[in-house]
DNA sequence: CAAATATCTATCGTGTACGATATAATCGAC
DNA sequence: GTCGATTATATCGTACACGATAGATATTTG
């Protein structure tokens, strides 16, 4: 099943096939698994996914309320992503969907009443997660930092 | 749309909501996902999507054909996402599921002859994806390792 | 201003992902 | 050995996630 390693087989001429476990990109994949997960039972009591958390974060700390585009941008989402999402929090009466009037090929997402509520609700959250990742503050955002750098790398390429 | 900070709800008492921007888990949720396009150039050639390359990465890796189980355990997913991808990858002709005669219960995983054949055509791949993360070998191998410290440790809690 | 072009959102098809549940096989206690 | 509990995989329903494409509106060009 595997190929060991030889004499004329070398680690250091025919690299071994990496198992997932020492892989960069798994150990990023699996976190995000287990990250979803730590969210959950915080999540189910609001009735919002992890991805649908998100879109409400980025509306709770918007200017004004923004369009399809620029949630796509932030949240780095295709609208293919976006839309049924938004129909579905739409549908939940946390936001609503309008074509802007200046240019109606937008479509600007407003929170409603409700929406707005929702996020003290949220407030302890993050810090709940927080104490769970068993890292520092320092750390984390050191960590945020790189996995950052590493993201903004590989979409540049 | 957004509580500013003033004088009678400073921030040090208030936490303004964090924007996805500032947020770990967002980090690592869109690293993921530029991750993913970032293997795609290099898995659509071979026929992979990026879930299916780590099931095979797994299964190169492994000494002996391992059980859904174990492939499950390896790679934190469950049984309900894995047996439609191990069905796919068996329809390609790349692998084969058979249940173990000493344990009907299990079924074990082993590769093809293409299967196993697809490993050299990957040799390549890992180095392309570091190359273009723009970070060293050291700091790739230090991020891998605080990433899968914090997916540990969320899992845990 | 009309035609070509670009931009913005939505739709469709495919493939993850998971919780809840179902089914079958094994193990344990007696 | 048989009944109950446990274990292993599969199925189902819901919700992302993206590429390809469509359709409508805006912009640019001639």
């Amino acid at each position: 099943m595997t190929r060991s390693p030889t004499p004329s087989d070398p680690e250091t001429t025919v690299p071994q096939p990496l198992s997932p476990q020492d892989m960069v990109c798994f150990s990023l994949y699996s976190a995000v698994h287990a990250m979803s997960q730590a969210y959950r039972p915080h999540l189910e009591k609001l009735g919002l996914t992890y991805p649908q958390y998100l879109v409400m974060s980025a509306l709770w700390s918007a200017e004004a309320p923004p369009t399809v585009g620029l949630l796509s941008r932030q949240l780095q989402l295709e609208s293919s992503t976006l839309t049924p999402l938004l129909k579905r929090l739409e549908a939940m009466g946390l936001l609503t969907r309008r074509r802007d009037a200046e240019d109606e090929r937008q479509v600007r997402i407003t929170l409603t009443e409700d929406g707005q509520q929702m996020r003290d609700r949220t407030a302890h959250i993050a810090g709940c997660i927080a104490a769970q990742s068993g890292m520092s503050v320092e750390e984390l955002l050191a960590l945020r930092d790189q996995v950052s750098r590493l993201r903004d790398n590989l979409r540049k390429g």
